[in-house]
DNA sequence: GATTAGCACTCCCCTTTGTTGAGTGCTAAC
DNA sequence: GTTAGCACTCAACAAAGGGGAGTGCTAATC
């Protein structure tokens, strides 16, 4: 069987219709909706049709028609039409800039989720391929160390370390000129083990210390892939009956506060990526199961040198995709261009 | 009317038979529970009493008896009994120190969540009333200059401040002893305004970096104040139908996004204080209103160098109290002795 | 051959109506 | 003071029925 332009029609109409209603979509209404003139007999006959393609589906006998995730799909690759931003509403989404990224952020997440209604997420830059910019290790008191580790794009990690043997200042000058000298502009993927093992010979007696200096950007980097996501608006999801009963509310709410899942899932989709680097995955092709019943939509915000993170949305497959499309735009363009160099 | 023993015991009877099942208590139940052996239509009219008293109250006509407000906050007074913990409870519950307070704390905040099946909380210590150890600014490059302040307790923050002016190796040099001669050993709330404006007088053309350095105390204290809370297993709340329905799962889950209702209630209860720092707050008890159907159960934990904060459990009315009480006590323990100085 | 009117049928949803059972309050007897 | 007995209340559940939206199919129409 075709699809052709009559059946697309119907099934665009069945799906906004959807969509604005949120009740399945019955032969008549579609009658009525569409320019075709067509009687609610023959749309029965398309819709049947639809049905068998699988591109919609009846909750039950006698009932109208629903979007699957195939007619979703369809939707929003061919017939989403990007709403143009109300003047008033573009006005709420601007960001202020500040000395933090992160502050930022949480300002861009927070915005998201008020503006649209959905559950928001963003994730820091992953940086791991960035450079160091800046190593710096400082005495606290007789026993502990301070290690200072500032990466490009300035993110900054601290971490203390314990020295057992006599260190003097004039040790910790020289060291800080070594590891400036030998990682300074470094990417984090490239400190390889014969690196560390170089830099251990050199510092002699005070190799241990090397060796927690070098834990220290590898706790660095762990520690932000995984956790680095802020989140914003998960009781958004009581908003829809179709996501709000225990079982699933749990899921997901689990998933906002452990942030793990979502991490994986950011992970999982970077790899791929469309034009304009925005994402959207519709109930099962979401590589985390506990989305079964979501929609996602993600954007990729690219800051100055080479920085890179995920910003986006969760809600019910029912979603105003139009509207999130142009909200994610919006703040992408705006994370992208504050950051740039001028 | 008074309160003699044997409605104390009939009291208790409904107030554990609730507690272990969730329904309202009847006449006959309480007959049977308790060594009384009294009738049920005796229990009957006790209960009656009772109810006139404000300790119960029926959630319709016919219905059994539950416990009021009132009557839970008797219990937890007079009645509670704590239970011993079981061994290989015990041997769940144990925290493993890490050279980052902020790891322990989260561990803690897990283990207390998964431990009592209730929604968990932590605060971080609060620090500003504790002392400056070290000051320092590293240049990052011409135009940026990195702050990082480590307070006693190893609590370490950074902020990176864009300068204008021209400014030697030498003058930074001179900053950080400038800086760490006269604000080290403070402690945060120490530094007025006074002291600001000599160090900026001494700083000379530098005085905005002195600003830029001093506004990033503030920050560092400000931000941590309101930010630094923990949490676990708020998804735990839909184990427990009274809580469960949208409007209240929601208001829940978001005070505990958000956090700040939550160090809201830390910050007005801390004021407060019982004999080993277990706070029990029962329904409208709460300073926040969010909690109404809410019972909390908060401790404090003490540090090392008078570093204290809070760590706690909300759950339903209907909780084991005499069970997360042990379960905090011990975690309070632990956390008490792990940054104790031997 | 495509379209449509007509009709029987299905199934959700809502309301009504009982029925059951747990529990109460009251009274009178012990 | 305590208890047995009884009428009464009310939530919870199930069964029954009407209404309504919507379908699929057939036969007539364009």
């Amino acid at each position: 069987m075709e699809l052709d332009e009559r059946k697309v029609k119907i099934l665009q109409a069945v799906i906004r219709n959807y969509l604005e209603t949120g009740e399945p979509v019955g032969s008549r209404t579609v009658s009525k909706y569409t320019d075709l003139n067509l009687s609610s007999a023959t749309i029965r006959n398309e819709m049947a049709d639809l049905e068998e393609m699988g591109y919609i589906l009846q909750p039950h006998t006698s009932a109208g028609r629903i979007p699957s995730d195939k007619g979703y799909r369809l939707y929003v690759d061919t017939m989403m039409e990007e709403k143009e931003r109300e003047v008033d509403e573009k006005m709420e989404l601007v960001l202020e800039k500040t000395d933090r990224l992160e502050q930022v952020l949480k300002q861009a997440v927070k915005l998201l989720a008020s503006n649209t209604q959905y559950a928001a997420m963003v994730t820091g830059p992953n940086y791991h391929r960035n450079k160091l910019k800046f190593i710096q290790l400082s005495r606290i008191d007789a026993e502990q160390i301070l290690t200072v580790i500032v990466v490009e794009g300035n993110i900054i990690k601290n971490k203390v370390i314990s020295v057992s043997s006599e260190l003097s200042d004039e040790d910790i000058l020289k060291l800080n000129i070594l590891l400036n000298s030998s990682l300074g502009g470094m990417s984090l993927d490239d400190i390889n083990l014969g690196m560390i093992t170089m830099l251990k010979e050199k510092a002699g007696i005070h190799s241990d210390l090397i060796a927690g200096v070098v834990d220290a950007v590898a706790d660095a980097i762990r520690q932000d892939e995984d956790l680095e996501i802020y989140t914003s608006g998960a009781n958004n999801i009581f908003r829809y009956p179709e996501l709000a009963d225990n079982q699933k509310a749990s899921e997901i709410i689990n998933m906002f506060e452990e942030k793990q899942p979502l991490s994986e899932f950011v992970k999982e989709s970077v790899s791929e990526g469309s034009e304009n680097g925005i994402q959207i995955y519709i109930g099962s092709e979401a590589p985390v199961g506990t989305m079964r019943d979501c929609s996602v939509v993600t954007a990729t915000y690219q800051l100055d040198e080479g920085l890179q993170g995920t910003i986006g949305i969760i809600g019910p497959k029912r979603m105003d995709y139009d509207r999130v499309v142009g909200t994610l735009k919006n703040l992408m363009e705006q994370l992208d261009s504050l950051y740039k160099k001028k």
